[in-house]
DNA sequence: ACCTGAACACCGTTCAAGT
DNA sequence: ACCTGAACACCGTTCAAGT
């Protein structure tokens, strides 16, 4: 029920032409959740939107590249979400929600395949600018800030825990935040 | 060390039989980590064994099953790794470590295709028991521990940014320990 | 410029045997 | 009991066209 189509029925039938990278990026993505990332073929893509196989190649020089792109939309879609998060707590909670209705995109989102080939890649500029939206309930603008980087960790910590059924509870936060890890003690 | 084996040491080489299961399982952990998750196939690793393409199935019903056995390896060989470690840090130290020195087959520890249907198996035993070496540094025997789910949540979401490269620097446990995350005037 | 159709070398899995 | 060999339906990718 996420047909973001906005070609009019008016045009009946011709293929040919038509924005065929879109397309194939929106019929993916419920497949990619339905199949996961390790099962999801480009020729089933390509059939369901009633292409060749070989026609996703005139878009994406190769599958991998086709993943990175789904990826890309998990970045903007979790930015779109995050944005208007008030504070901190409502974001953190938007955020496991979205990795737990949508656990294989956001495997997808996290995969080292896709990590070691994305240097200035608009799949880094997409998880960079969700990222941001995390900067800004900690008043900052570096990216390298240890309270936002802590944040950032924790959550996709959580949300991968539960996605595995490893954590079979909603993790309060309250608790989490009264919890003090490293003993000053510890630190060298 | 769960080697179920009965067999006698002295077959020295006489492939036709011998210890297949575990053979495959050692000779697919490099490939898994050269080529990743997704692209290892049963055959190639068949391949270098120097068995047919279908010898695997008389051991592994299924290529998915294949995968949940390395991936158990994976948490006896985290375990064993930890086991030593004599405080929290040293042990998040390591975690780490090796997180970062087999990425893919970190990634497929905790790939949510392995999870569904690992209820009662052998890897979710693997993964509990490897747990349980987080938890004695709480002096705890309670999995639901909020300090010990805290800790595996952070160390597995700086593993796995640092994995994607989305974390440049080697990640200072002091610093971390300092950050106060919630304020208790966001908490509800 | 964008798509089709046929083809290649693979892959997971099954079936019928061999020993 | 454990393995082989041939086979099936797929898959990613390439090549030579069609429009």
């Amino acid at each position: 029920m996420v047909t973001m189509s906005t070609s009019p029925p008016e045009s009946p039938k011709k293929y040919h032409h038509g924005n065929l990278r879109d397309t194939l990026i929106t019929a993916a993505l419920p497949i990619l959740e339905a199949q996961g990332p390790d099962k999801i073929s480009l020729r089933e893509v390509a059939r369901t939107v009633n292409v060749s196989p070989n026609a996703p190649y005139k878009h994406f020089p190769t599958k991998e590249e086709f993943l990175a792109a789904l990826a890309t939309k998990g970045f903007q879609q979790l930015e779109h979400l995050l944005a208007p998060a008030k504070d901190l707590t409502t974001g953190c909670e938007t955020y496991i929600s979205f990795a737990l209705n949508n656990p294989n995109l956001y495997q997808l989102m996290f995969s080292p395949i896709l990590a070691a080939n994305c240097h200035g890649s608009e799949l880094e500029q997409a998880s960079i600018s969700a990222y941001k939206t995390l900067l800004k309930h900690f008043n900052t603008e570096n990216p390298n800030d240890p309270r936002a980087l802590h944040a950032w960790a924790l959550i996709h910590g959580i949300a991968t825990l539960r996605i595995n059924g490893l954590l079979s509870h909603p993790v309060p936060f309250a608790e989490i935040a009264k919890t003090q890890l490293f003993h000053s003690d510890q630190l060298k």
